[in-house]
DNA sequence: TCGGAGAATGAATCGTCGG
DNA sequence: TCCGACGATTCATTCTCCG
């Protein structure tokens, strides 16, 4: 069947259908980006019981079976060769799996020319634990990223990462809990609609990392919209695949939902040393505070904005919470967590009470 | 080149030469558990050929790499094949690697039979910082460890692994420090002796977690024999391999120093599995529990009644105290032993405290 | 409205033995 | 090789319910 190849990019846009088909139809070397959480090949058998005899809701879709290895490495050289087609020259790939697909996934990638970078891994804070006893507990997913080639002068915001991790670099194992709670989609009945929705500060990592506004990002296993949504916020453009109208169509009305960060709260921070030293990016990563929320002093003298990377910035100066906090009094230094507030329900609190309400920070 | 196999293992030996060689050396289904910590390094000259046997040339061209890595793959099929002949049936085996390697590897061992059951992250805590801030730290390595086949039915010691994690189901992702200090091995010249040395932790859990006292484990990478060193001191046979006479030398040196822990001090908790399994019917006859004796489940929802025969009768249900627990609740199945409970000295104690009390049913 | 108890749940390749 | 019985086994977090 011949594929007729679009003129323009579909920008921001949602395409139905399955990865390999859509993915034809886009242009070489037109992306910058591509974030790919496909099948993973899981091979489950019977159903599996809690100690309390409660049965395990597990991944039982029909688009997770493979009737064999071969099967699933046909599929999967389909779309990741059309991506790298796609990607432009300097564009990097991430893709994310567990130990049933990653490993056939990472020796493809390297025999189809794609240079990796990093394997990062996600560590669940929260994972399933393994109720049998018969292994150790699987508390982790595994994400590859690649460039288009060895010699791809590829994007990495390493001051982003650097200042999103307490001002040290940022290692190849990021520590975050699964997506449950309030961000967790579900369908009619109550019931999550997408059984491995992934979690949207996973994404606020990934796209910081290596795009910047602007950039083009291609999902083509969108699902419930996690990547769509979280690089609208950041001012990225997105480009969607998904073979389930159900899950095209609640991708929408998430996306109607989500509001962009406003602009300034984007720009990548300047190189060098006056960047921001904090834990307070995690907070920003997680969506506990969300990018252009406007803090001040308790007497609402200064103002200032957060950025992407867990920083603030404020008419011209642009910087950590205490670096901000302490230009804007032209005072020789600042405790940012003290300084600066933001309204929560009405009432003035202080960037501390983030901290004390969650341990982790 | 024939290749004489042995008559008896060399258990306690380390063998000089290449994997492949002395793996073939090794009779069939012969060991418990394999270690390996193969070379990874895809521009290995001269070490690697082709499977035409020819010698990869020293070209750094891109397309040169395809060469590469079908030579690495060549020299990996090798090994992991043997190891896997060399294998019982029920037995396991951990491969460590980076992300240069690993993925081929495991494909590779999917490919060839062996049952993935668990992908580890060895978490660095002092991993070497990116100097040039391109990428992420690389602040782990991953381990594959997977059984001979689907159908093995391998060691896993559960209770051993969460006494190891205070008293918590022992995660994929270990946190532990690189190896130095005393640890590190030196060289006449006060350098280090072998450029990847493992720590001891790591393979005191690898060791812990799959193996027993007695058990063979076979490491065909040994280079300064942490796997051989660590399996003496756990009461393990090892058998290792190795193809520089120096590496050989410094691990017989450190064996020499290495000193087995007290014998009651390895041997691994009771896993239940293992316990002898006593009938609730020997504590009626015994007198322990009389027949008639009243017993309910934690909330006093069911209730049933002991019988002479070491059963219980509840209503129209009348079995073993697993059957009639499982008929109650319309459950498909049920352990009687902490399902049920009664009455001693106005507390309310489970039918299972019975066999800790009375070890020798 | 607040706090505590109990239920729910998450990408999961989750038995062994005897007849 | 198949079938039935026995019985081993869970962590972090969020949500719901009730007093």
């Amino acid at each position: 069947m011949p594929v007729e190849m679009l003129r323009e990019l579909p920008l921001d846009q949602i395409l139905l259908g399955d990865a390999g088909t859509m993915l034809r139809m886009l242009p070489d070397a037109s992306v910058n980006c591509v974030f790919a959480d496909p099948p993973y090949n899981l091979q489950l058998r019977g159903e599996l019981r809690r100690p309390d005899d409660s049965v395990v809701d597990g991944v039982d879709d029909d688009w997770d079976k493979f009737d064999d290895f071969a099967a699933y490495d046909a599929f999967t050289k389909v779309w990741l060769s059309e991506c790298r087609r796609v990607l432009n020259k300097d564009g990097t790939i991430w893709v994310i799996g567990s130990y049933h697909n990653i490993f056939r996934i990472g020796a493809m990638m390297q025999d189809l020319g794609f240079w990796i970078l990093n394997d990062v891994i996600w560590r669940k804070t929260n994972p399933m634990p393994n109720f049998r006893g018969r292994r150790f507990t699987n508390a982790h997913e595994t994400m590859i990223w690649a460039a288009k080639s060895k010699q791809s002068r590829y994007k990495f915001n390493y001051q982003s990462m650097k200042a999103l991790n307490d001002d040290l670099q940022m290692r190849s194992d990021w520590t975050l809990p699964l997506c449950t709670g309030n961000e967790r989609l579900k369908n009619v009945h109550g019931l999550k609609l997408h059984p491995t929705q992934k979690p949207e500060a996973l994404l606020h990592r990934v796209i910081m990392a290596s795009t910047g506004p602007g950039d083009v990002i291609v999902d083509p296993f969108l699902g419930s919209g996690t990547t769509a949504a979280v690089a609208k916020r950041l001012h990225r453009h997105f480009i969607g695949i998904e073979r389930h109208p159900a899950y095209v169509e609640a991708a929408w009305g998430r996306l109607a939902a989500e509001e962009r960060a406003p602009r300034n709260a984007v720009v990548a921070p300047p190189s060098g040393r006056e960047t921001p030293r904090i834990a307070f990016g995690s907070f920003v990563e997680r969506g506990i505070i969300r990018p252009g929320t406007q803090v001040m002093d308790k007497q609402r003298r200064f103002a200032a904005e957060v950025t992407a990377e867990g920083g603030l910035v404020s008419g011209p100066h642009r910087g950590s919470i205490h670096q901000v906090g302490a230009a804007v009094q032209n005072a020789p230094s600042c405790n940012g967590w003290t300084f600066w507030h933001y309204e929560r329900d009405g009432q003035l609190l202080a960037l501390d009470v983030l901290r004390k309400e969650n341990k982790e920070g």
